[in-house]
DNA sequence: ACAAAAGTGTTGTGCGTACACCCATGC
DNA sequence: GCATGGGTGTACGCACAACACTTTTGT
C-alpha cells in the first residue's frame, strides 16, 4: 500500500472496556488490580492497546478475552477519551467499550484466574485516569439503550425470572418498579416464552423460567417494528429512593 | 513526562466531521471536493488528523474553521471508524463528529469561498471510503437526539417562524406532521418566545417570528426536567410517503 | 376575487399508572 | 401455621392522534 498523509502525527490508541454483570440481584462491573506502570496496583477497566492489523471491535474482544478469558460477548462502542493529559504515561487516546455479560460460575472462575473482580456499581472503588467518568458515560450509555431496546437480557443467563429480570431494570434504572405493571408490558411483547419449570433457588413457592425469542425478536427488527420498552418511566414506591446505581 | 508503554504501534487519527445544516426548508449537508490524494477530487466530508497537543474535541473545531471558516458551532462525537482497510492512503482510524449550523448569509459566503457545497440530504453524491457510512450514522444520531432534546434549534436561525420549525422536524424526522398537534406540543413546552415581528418572505400573511429560551430551558435542565418532544411519532397525513431523509 | 400559507379547538381512545389480595411452599 | 416471595385484574385520567375551517394579504 502507498503511503499518504506523511509528517501527520501519530498516536497510541487505547481500548478500556466497561464490562457490566448482573449478579446476586445487582448491577456489577468488572475491574482489575493494574498490573504494569504507571498507576500498577491501582484498579483499572480492562485496557490495552490497539494493534497494526486490527479494527477497535476486533481489539476489544481480544482484549477482554485475553484478560478475562470471556468470548462472545454483546459489546458496543461508547465514547473516545482524548484529553491531552488523560494519561501520566504518555499522551494516549482512549476508546471506551462497554460489554454486557451473562455471569455464570464458570466466568466467576475464569474472572478470578485473571485477577478481575466483580464489584457491585454502588460500591465502586476510585479507578485510575478518566475510567470512573467511562463508567458513568457507559451507564448513561446502557439506561438509554435499555429503555430502547430488549439489551437487559444480554445480562441474564438463557433462562431467567420474571421477578430477576425486574430486579436487573430496577438496578439499570435507579427505580423500583410495580410487580403487576411490569410483568403486564414486558409480557405484552410477545418476546418472552414461558418454561415449565421452577427456579426454587430465592423464593419457597418457586417463580417460572422464561427465555427470551431472539428469533421472534430479530424477524420484528427486521419488519421495523421498535421496541420502546416503557419500564424507563415507572415510579418510585415505597418511599426508597435510595437505590442509586 | 516519563514515557511508558513503548512497542506499541501508534496509529494516523484522524477526523471527519459530518455539518448539518437546515435551508430553504431542506436538511443539508456540507461537503467538500478533497484537495489531496488518494481520491483528490472525490466528495468528501470535511477532515483532517489530529495533533500533538489537543484533544478530538479541540480538533474538530479546528478542523471545521480551518475548512470553512466555521467557528462557535454545536459539535458532537459520533462513532469512530477503524476498519483496518477504510482509508486506501494509509492505516487510519478516523473519528466521526457532527456539527449542527445556523446557515446564514454570510456562512453561505464562507464555505464557497472555501470551495465547500451545501447538498441537499436527499441528493447527497457518493462519498468517498467510508463516510456515506458516517452520515448515515450521524442521521441516526440526530434523528434520535432531536426526539430527547431540543437541539433542532442549533440548526434554525435565532428568530425562526413556527412553519419553518415544523418543516425541520419533518425534515429531521423523515415524517409530515400535523400542524395542530405540533403547535400545541411545541408551544406547551413554554420554551419558545413568541416575538412582536413577523417573517414576510415566505407567505402572503407573514408567519410570527418565534425565538428559543435558552435561559429557561438550561434551568429546566438543571432542575433534572426531561424534554422528550413528542414529535417524533407524528403521523403522515397526505398519502405522501416519499418524504425521505 | 382568488390563491397561498398562517393560524386555531375539540373529541375520542388507548396507554400508563395506581392499587390490594390470594397462592404455594419450606420451615 | 406462619413467613416469604410469586402471581394476578381493574379503574381512572391524561396525553396523543385525528380532524376542517377561518384569516390575512398580495396579485
Amino acid at each position: 500500500m502507498t503511503r499518504y498523509y506523511n509528517g501527520y502525527e501519530q498516536h497510541l490508541v487505547a481500548l478500556d472496556c466497561i464490562v457490566f454483570g448482573f449478579d446476586e440481584g445487582e448491577l456489577k462491573l468488572l475491574v482489575l488490580k493494574r498490573k504494569f506502570e504507571p498507576a500498577k496496583g491501582e484498579w483499572s477497566l480492562m485496557g490495552g492497546f490497539l494493534g497494526k492489523s486490527e479494527s477497535l471491535d476486533e481489539a476489544a474482544c481480544r482484549i477482554l478475552s485475553q484478560l478475562t478469558g470471556l468470548s462472545n460477548i454483546y459489546m458496543k462502542q461508547l465514547l473516545v477519551f482524548s484529553d491531552v493529559a488523560r494519561d501520566p504515561g504518555a499522551r494516549t487516546i482512549s476508546v471506551a467499550y462497554y460489554a454486557l455479560i451473562k455471569i455464570d460460575e464458570n466466568d466467576r472462575l475464569l474472572a478470578e484466574t485473571y485477577g478481575a473482580e466483580w464489584v457491585p456499581i454502588k460500591q465502586l472503588p476510585p479507578l485510575i485516569f478518566d475510567h470512573s467518568q467511562m463508567v458513568e458515560k457507559a451507564l448513561e450509555a446502557l439506561r438509554r439503550r435499555t429503555s430502547r431496546e430488549p439489551i437487559g437480557f444480554e445480562l441474564l443467563p438463557v433462562k431467567f425470572t420474571l421477578p430477576q429480570l425486574q430486579s436487573l431494570y430496577e438496578s439499570i434504572c435507579g427505580e423500583l418498579l410495580d410487580k403487576r405493571n411490569f410483568r403486564k408490558q414486558i409480557l405484552e411483547t410477545g418476546l418472552l416464552v414461558k418454561l415449565d419449570e421452577k427456579e426454587k433457588e430465592s423464593s419457597k413457592k418457586g417463580a417460572f423460567l422464561y427465555k427470551f425469542d431472539h428469533n421472534k425478536y430479530n424477524s420484528y427488527v427486521e419488519k421495523g417494528f421498535l421496541f420502546q420498552l416503557k419500564v424507563k418511566s415507572g415510579h418510585i414506591i415505597k418511599g426508597n429512593n435510595s437505590l442509586q446505581v
